[in-house]
DNA sequence: TTCAGTTAGTTGCATTTTGCAAGTGTTTTT
DNA sequence: AAAAACACTTGCAAAATGCAACTAACTGAA
């Protein structure tokens, strides 16, 4: 995963001085977060209200203590994550998604949705139900947790 | 990326015969296009009604051919393409997307709708505003130019 | 106040995936 | 009949990943 400063343009971008590989919004959009693990991290943060490496660390898809470094500091990096030492333990490292980072709830839920019409899930059907038929609610709902 | 028939249950799930690595509805959507280039292949179907290798091939992304052809073999297993041969030339073959693929599209919009409000890119403002002011119609419009 | 245990990483290394260039087999065009 | 086009495949170097072990800073109990 490349960092952000290491984003450099491309000469074969027409639209130079751009870090992306194309200037597409979709392209940009899997730049920032096309990443399997960067999204999961995301989707612990703010679906499951983890707040810590140790806590990312033990999620059921058992993503590798260095990955999940390079993904924190990736995320951070690209405004999507902001960090700060736990009051109580400085040991701990909490991490809170930015306004940035909350937009992405719609596509997580939009992702979501598109997978409980196709393949059998954890999510309880009453859950997905609620969230088809009040998503902007719902969303609000998860955004209001952080702000 | 894993061929859908070497996707083996994992012992560590504890829903078994799943072949996902867990079944997170997040994680299974990013098992199945959580990957920069297959959901940069189905734009290139969806958005830009590109159906051969020869289109995909010559995006601004430059994907290269060997990629290219797993993810086209990729996508077209699990279900969110399908090829045939041209009837025009019999060297060409066309993807298009299977119901499921078209699905896709709320996943895309949302994406696009998240990049621009963050990120500049190529999409012109008057089209961004149109889709947002009426995502329902947009999403609607694509998926009529495949059905 | 020492010392085992926790937390958030880092490091080293084997394996896997990617990216690039060149090549192959089939079909079409000239 | 030969050249070009198309959809790949192959070989190989480079990058990313996965795994296990390790470290530095901090905490809590003895």
């Amino acid at each position: 995963m490349r960092s952000p400063e290491n984003l450099i343009p491309m000469t074969t971008n027409s639209q130079a001085n751009s870090p992306w590989r194309s200037s597409c919004p979709v392209n940009i959009s899997l730049e920032l977060v096309g990443d399997k693990w960067a999204l999961l991290v995301l989707r612990d943060i703010l679906f499951k209200g983890f707040k810590s490496f140790k806590e990312f660390s033990q999620s059921k898809e058992r993503i590798a203590t260095n990955i999940l470094a390079s993904r924190l500091k990736f995320l951070t990096e690209v405004g999507l994550l902001e960090s700060e030492v736990s009051e109580k333990d400085a040991r701990v490292i909490f991490y809170k998604p930015t306004s940035k980072g909350l937009d992405l709830i719609p596509v997580i839920v939009s992702l979501v949705l598109w997978v409980d019409k196709y393949e059998k899930h954890s999510v309880p059907k009453a859950e997905i139900e609620w969230m088809k038929k009040n998503t902007k609610k719902f969303i609000a709902e998860i955004r209001a947790k952080f702000e």
